[in-house]
DNA sequence: TATGAATGAGGTTTCATTCAT
DNA sequence: CATGAATGAAACCTCATTCAT
């Protein structure tokens, strides 16, 4: 039982399309991502763009949401339960972390340099699950914490650790890796010490 | 020895294509900082923009330039010296950074969201000095401490407060200024303590 | 004696097309009766279209003629013999006429607003044959009327009638249904008095 | 006291465009009046259309009006008392009405063919502005005109002649000139003669 | 030095039409 | 016959930059 062939076709453009866009994307920035540009590379008609894409946002609109699926995908498994345990889970789900976003460390670039409104909104948007999820792990283990604002904690530690993990990457500083997952354990260590302790 | 009057001129036109750049940039943002607009916000002929500038780019470089100097100069004079002492000073400085950055809330949207190359460096170049001024600190407060990789620390120190802190402007999450500060400083003073401690 | 099942379906279809045609027409205007959107209305592939028309130019001059069959038939029957009696009858076909344009409003304003040379054509040879039935009866009317150009007060005739109507439809004046017939009446009544009196 | 070169220069700039405009609008039509013609007539950058014209309707509602202007100049006066006297002062005023529209026969066709929403609005402007003149003149003319709907006898007039004269011009029926002058005289008179006479 | 008119490449988008399936 | 994906020319418009005055 085959899909139909036109819809086959369809799906194989679209696909060229995004690739496309994410090529150009990473290659010159949102400011160089034009359409005219992104046809080219997908070997299609400008035109052909509005077959599937009411504008341009919206491919980039795609072409992020695409790229981010699976930053987020490996991001959520790292952090699902990571403050559970001591220092060495803590670490390790760092590791995964920031493994992860040096692995992509081109779209990291682009993205935190131009930011459309859009990609913005996805960003904000995740982080906020993920705040979701780290104040569900701190309640989880710490059942006892009274008065605690566990909210502002999880706020607190998903902020810290996206912005020194993409600060990182982006500035690699004269820092291994080693080095920056010891400290980094040290700051979400010695932080959830202090309030949760 | 009076200057000559076509300096003085070229000095008070500088300075108006330089404001009309920062209002122009703070209303509009820099997709919408276009010569013209610049130009005409500041009374003169596009033209003119090109005697003092080579190019756009460095309009708005010299506009970042001189809108981050104020942020700068608060912002350092409030980290000068501040970890020191125990968590009322860490506490203190850090209710001036997070003052100054609230009062500049525009500019640091902007340059958030849409960040030129250009921009970017110069914000990264900010930080390295703050490094080392934090660096400094720390040794001149732990001179015994042997082994520690001071310079990451102070890194680390500086990434931390400075998303923390411009995530809560450009957020503004359902965490209040006092909580936030007193998050902050138990994230400061428990990773020194940690590593420093 | 079966119609071939092809032809039969041939037909629906471009049936479908000029009904889709003139809907498209009627809500969006010549502008907007792109290829298409006519497609789209008549649940056909675009592709279609080109089965049985050879360009856009040729579907819309066949949805104008078709709606224009229409409005010809009635005003056709509303003119026969309607200069013969007296002012009665002229004042009653007048009704009959300006009642089917009132009708068909839409119509009348898309045709008169933009008017491609093509719907042009079609209707100067309606207003032409009209010319020469008026003037048809005008010779029955008046065979003793010898020296007076009949051709040139039919063809006054008939544009006065028609564009004085059509003005009346669209421009919906203060100036009720009632009063402009007897107008209209008095205007052909005083002018056929003069030249045929 | 000279302008100044700039503005002359603007001047001479703004001038060309519009004349460019009219030849292209002429030639072409609205739909063939691209922005791209226009500037290439006007032998200037597509950019400069911009720097007088927010858009492109800006740009052919001036061609049009200017265009208008001549017409109505004209035009106005000949039907300013126009129909004071008896059959000779109309017919008169007649013949200087259908030679303006003689004169301008591709202007007029152009306007009638495909008649933009704004060209519509300036025609039915000046048409009210007519029977505005007119119904002025048969009070004048007929202060003892009481129960004669002279509003809607002006409107009349105007639609009649309006259209029979236009009509003319485009259709070149075998009227001559001469026998339409005769026509349109004894239309306007027989109509008079029976509502105010 | 200052002007501002002028430029023209390049941006996004539409749409009549074609052609492999 | 019918499809609908694909095309690509051409539409309108912006804007960084230049240059005669």
């Amino acid at each position: 039982m085959r899909r139909r062939p036109t819809q086959e076709r369809s799906r194989a453009t679209v696909e060229r399309i995004l690739d496309a866009g994410r090529s150009v994307l990473l290659e010159r920035g949102f400011e160089g991502a034009s359409t005219n540009r992104i046809a080219a590379a997908a070997g299609v008609g400008p035109g052909s763009l509005y077959q599937y894409f009411p504008d341009k946002e919206a491919i980039l609109d795609r072409v992020v949401d695409r790229a981010l699926d699976d930053l987020e995908a490996r991001i959520t498994r790292a952090f699902l339960g990571s403050l559970r345990a001591g220092d060495d889970a803590v670490r390790g789900h760092l590791e995964v972390l920031l493994d992860a976003l040096s692995a992509e460390a081109d779209l990291v670039r682009v993205l935190s340099q131009d930011r459309p409104r859009t990609a913005e909104r996805r960003r904000v948007g995740f982080a906020r699950r993920i705040d979701a999820l780290v104040a569900g792990a701190l309640l989880a283990e710490h059942p006892d914490a009274a008065g605690v604002p566990v909210d502002a904690v999880a706020w607190m530690l998903v902020r810290t650790v996206e912005h020194v993990t993409i600060s990182w990457v982006l500035e690699r500083p004269d820092v291994g890796r080693e080095a920056i997952l010891d400290e980094l354990t040290a700051m979400v260590g010695g932080y959830l010490a202090r309030r949760l302790g």
